[in-house]
DNA sequence: TGGGGAAATTGATCCATCTCAAGGCAGGAA
DNA sequence: TTCCTGCCTTGAGATGGATCAATTTCCCCA
């Protein structure tokens, strides 16, 4: 349980880089094949190196509600996502759920630690995800340490954002946490101010209340009271729109809130 | 937010080798001074290498509550604990506190994504450790991708541990928290069976209870019922023994309890 | 366009844990 | 030794969120 990792100056989640277009010719293109410009992993490789990659990889669609991590099954396979939203959750043995996270395009996850999955993933919405089979992967990483960096860097952001979570989970209020959730469904980051934005959320109020530690009813309830404290408006149960973001980050307990 | 990261079939945290024993004679011993030895990054380089590692750092010692990594601070260095133990931890505008884990001796800490900490570090008792400049140990990272491979499977030991801990945040009780919380400081960790195990806890009720989402009070009480129903036994408030680990885990949701 | 089932909201009550408060104990200073 | 201070334990009462229980809304499909 220590602590995170630095390692240069980048960004843990960079913004995909757009995929070239190359004027209908049928170049390869091997970063923007099965989405792996989508990958943080991408901008780490040359392109003739990259091929190698994309040579791994296949593709797969996942339709809602399909498992495909199982909690301590061999962990064979190395997922990127190319579209859609993965809830990723661990499960006591009376079936309480907490989900540590959703993962969305770009994401990428199946490597655990040892043997198995630490976790399971299940989609929340129709995916699009490539598969890599992990012996190859080993082998790429260590063939291209710069990868492997990369994916350091993307480990150390994913610890923090752990523990940001944890603070959430051990010690904010179901205010706070319904606040903070919204806020960090906006990225980038939106630090203040009567900016309108506008959310999606692919998940329901079950997978928000197991992401929060809550449950249904005080999700809802939640939502509700910063609709009458006008703080969002409800568009539909899958459509939020930020009203006033300062005080949401106020709320949220964000440092550097006002 | 996305998964755990699968390298090899290493254990996340091995057990640090033994400083051999050179008979007296002032060999010049890389890994065992500074307590290097105890690093879990130190198998990852062969013994010429590590010299380098070694020349890098500067001992310190830390005596009980200084904080010596102030979240939000430049992270300019990185540290490796050699004696003692410290909390890691956040805090809320209000003053409310997560600690997110404790860092033993072999832990190391400091290396954030991003400029910043992202987490502050305080000594729990008295404390050795040796501090890295960060971009020296960039520089040998990137010079040694054994160093990086090895840095890597520990972050996703982490990040392992972090989602475990999610769980028990945001949906176990107290008293499955308090069992989980015996259970896991007691490494290796025990599976089942009547073993005697003591334990020592250098940390305060407050620390525990801020780690496990908690009060002061309600850890005291947990640990009192949990000794009233003869699964523990305390000897003083900072040493317990576990008397039947067999139910402490079944009580701590153990996926493979009895 | 309307019907049906799942998901979300809303309401009433309950309870695990928090909060407030009062001792108890152990270790250090004089 | 005795006091003193900080931590821990224990007790009594308060409460935020959970639980139980209806509706209501959404949305998919005929």
């Amino acid at each position: 349980m220590a602590g995170t990792y630095q390692l240069n100056q980048h960004p843990a989640r960079p913004t995909a880089r757009p995929i070239p277009i190359v004027l209908g010719l049928p170049v390869p293109e091997p970063c923007g094949s099965c989405g792996v410009r989508h990958m943080s992993l991408c901008h780490a490789v040359e392109d003739k190196d990259l091929a190698r990659l994309v040579d791994l990889a296949t593709t797969d669609t996942i339709r809602p509600g399909r498992v495909f991590i199982q909690e301590h099954d061999p962990a064979i396979e190395f997922f990127n996502v190319t579209s859609g939203t993965a809830r990723l959750f661990k499960l006591l043995p009376d079936g309480r759920r907490q989900i540590t996270g959703f993962a969305g395009p770009g994401h990428f996850l199946g490597l655990a630690v040892g043997p198995s999955y630490s976790f399971s993933a299940e989609a929340v919405d129709d995916m699009k995800v490539c598969r890599f089979p992990r012996p190859k992967m080993v082998r790429l990483l260590h063939d291209f340490p710069a990868v492997e960096h990369r994916l350091l860097e993307v480990a150390a952001g994913e610890l923090a954002a752990a523990q940001e979570q944890m603070l959430l989970l051990g010690r904010k209020t179901a205010r706070e946490r319904v606040a903070s959730f919204l806020l960090a469904r906006a990225a980038p980051p939106i630090p203040c101010g009567p900016t309108e934005t506008r959310l999606h959320l692919p998940m329901s109020r079950s997978d928000i209340a197991d992401y929060l530690g809550l449950t249904i009813e005080t999700v809802s309830r939640t939502l509700t009271r910063l609709k009458a404290d006008r703080l969002i408006e409800l568009h539909g149960p899958s459509e939020v729109e930020l009203l006033d973001t300062c005080q949401l980050n106020a709320i949220a307990g964000a440092e550097f809130a006002v």
